[in-house]
DNA sequence: TTTTTTTTGTGATATAAATCACACTAGGAA
DNA sequence: TTCCTAGTGTGATTTATATCACAAAAAAAA
């Protein structure tokens, strides 16, 4: 079950069973279902999370009362509100499950610390931050350089497996586009 | 002069004479003028950069010849085409000279070796690829929340110094408004 | 099954921002 | 100094997209 997460380092550096072990003692399992609230604005934010199975979004309301999502997280993503967490600070996004979901949790303190013991597992975070960072800047660039119409197809070529699982109206708000217009391109 | 490289890493982590010492000898130095490209499209990217003095802009070139501004780079920041770096592939960004600049070069294979050799060193590059995530998801909240007033008095608030330095019509560019549109909010 | 909620499509209209066009200004270069 | 280019402001018009409104379809709940 966490084998995916053990996959998930190892395509960055190998490990044996014992450090594999080691690296899950400082993660706790939680399982939510459909609906359920990972995070809520305002909360302390105690974890990042690795999704072992389900789907997630987390996302942003505004003074209207709009959402807009951050990301989404399936099988294999991580997830949290990095800012609250890495600065300790209250959550401004919200994330909730689309799907009932399972996710591993990290608390802040064990990460550091397991950074601090294992010098494999501090390059591997920083190679995984780092290929997050280069993700960050094609979505920006997707929202500078792109229309509507363009955007829905970047994202459909480079995340097709999310259209099966998520309604039109969320990727409509991924992508900073309303679920109007939105349905107006597909056709 | 590259005490301010010291004093960055040392805001995340203490260095010894040595160390530093030892950190700066994988770098290498280039002064450039006003204009003067750092990367071009096409380019292998060689190396990451940090700004000792000066200011660059980081840009994507579209089809019709349109700029979008990917990131403004002074003191204290670093700057390259990272997708290109990372990845070591082809730039697709440019990166010129708005004023006279001196950087501190740092190629991929001397990052990688430091890291190795290095825990700490290591550290402090996860901790600011970590930080450098969070700016560009505000980045993005930014562009999907806010319209073009907001996301200018955003700018302004976040970086004073930059608008004393860098033409409005750039400022336009980075914030995804036309020239005209953000010349007609600040009035 | 029936009922209720969520999701989607589509018309009509409003609006923010882009584009085109031109003129004025200021700072560097000759 | 004079010329020239980069930067800026502003009007007129166009365009992409948001918003409002309603209905149909699909999915979930009872």
């Amino acid at each position: 079950m966490s084998q995916i997460l053990r996959q998930q380092i190892e395509k960055i550096t190998p490990l044996t069973d014992k450090e594999f072990e080691y690296i899950l003692s400082h993660f706790t399992f939680k399982k939510l279902k459909k609906h359920q609230f990972l995070i809520q604005e305002n909360d302390t934010v105690q974890n990042d999370h690795f999704v072992v199975k389900g789907l997630l979004k987390a996302y942003y309301v505004n003074h209207e009362g709009k959402e807009h999502i951050m990301q989404f997280a399936m099988e294999d993503w991580w997830v949290t509100d990095y800012q609250a967490y890495f600065n300790q600070t209250v959550a401004t996004l919200n994330i909730d499950c689309l799907e009932p979901t399972e996710v591993l949790c990290l608390s802040i303190h064990n990460r550091e610390k397991l950074c601090a013991d294992m010098h494999k597992i501090e390059h591997s975070f920083r190679k995984k931050s780092n290929l997050g960072y280069v993700a960050l800047q094609r979505r920006i660039l997707s929202l500078l350089n792109s229309n509507a119409k363009e955007r829905y197809e970047q994202l459909l070529q480079q995340y097709p497996t999310l259209f099966q699982r998520v309604p039109k109206t969320l990727i409509a708000s991924y992508l900073g586009v309303s679920r109007e217009t939105l349905s107006r391109l597909s056709s």
